[in-house]
DNA sequence: ATTGACTTTAGACTTAACTCTAAGGTTTAT
DNA sequence: ATAAACCTTAGAGTTAAGTCTAAAGTCAAT
């Protein structure tokens, strides 16, 4: 169980994002080297590499730095108290993450018609824009509950 | 089938976002209601509210105004080009939706990880924090291939 | 012992996506 | 016919998330 130690550039390149961005991600509270090497040179561990990671992963799909910050924060301790504040809060997101997802098939899906059936066969194309073929599929979604 | 019209706050009600939003997303080409009354204002069809909820979805789960605006401008011609064009394009974004549901899905996992493991049983909860929980289940994804 | 490739900080700048303000025209209800 | 509640434009301001610059310290190789 060697302690892998990574510096600045090396994780930046790992992570393909720039030491700008590491550094800014420090600033707001993500993300913290638990070392400095004795010149001051901010020192990685695996463990930062994980939560680099996730931070990239939920930024993709749409958390924003703030969302994320808070959900690296959660920490459940023996208290009852803050397990029934991490679960309240933690079951919200995932039902936010649950529409997500939905959103992200409805969105495939409006693709993979676009590109099928407006493309596949050489029927008289009517149906050949995203939208169109959006509304041959299920009907479309506007806010009824849960948006943000 | 008649012809549904709403005018600006209307839509803005209806779907949740402000005016301004609206008129920005016309400004930049995604929205443009296909007519205007006579004193000018904005009057928006039922195609209209389609394409405000497809925006709407796709930013929730990451895409960029510009990409959507490529997206919502993809249109299938009788051109055989057109459609291999088209066709190449659409399946990369399959491929970048496909990836960030894998994302949500990982996110997701992490979460109930949290949920559960940490909250669920009386167990000396050793593993207490997002990251940690993630770390029980699949490694960590940093990119190696397709990300953006 | 000095060159080149790293690292540090602080602070200015940029871009995307709104959001607000001002100054005015329109529609609806009383 | 006038007030309240809509709508218009142009343009300035804001916030999030970087990105860049400058001035300087450090490390590895020749």
């Amino acid at each position: 169980m060697n302690q892998v130690t990574l510096k600045i550039g090396e994780l930046a390149k790992l992570a393909q994002v720039s030491q700008d961005t590491l550094r800014f991600y420090e600033k707001h509270g993500l993300l913290r080297p638990h070392l400095r090497s004795d010149a001051g040179y901010r020192l990685y561990s695996e463990a930062d590499v994980q939560r680099v990671s996730f931070i990239l992963s939920a930024k993709r799909v749409g958390f924003t730095l703030n969302e994320i910050a808070e959900l690296l924060a959660l920490e459940v301790t023996k208290d009852e108290k803050s397990c029934e504040d991490v679960k309240r809060f933690v079951d919200a997101k995932v039902v936010t993450v649950e529409q997500r997802i939905r959103d992200m098939r409805r969105i495939k899906k409006s693709l993979q018609a676009l590109s099928e059936a407006c493309c596949g066969g050489a029927e008289p194309a009517t149906q050949c824009t995203i939208l169109e073929a959006l509304n041959t599929e299920g009907p479309g979604v506007l806010p009824h509950s849960g948006a943000r």
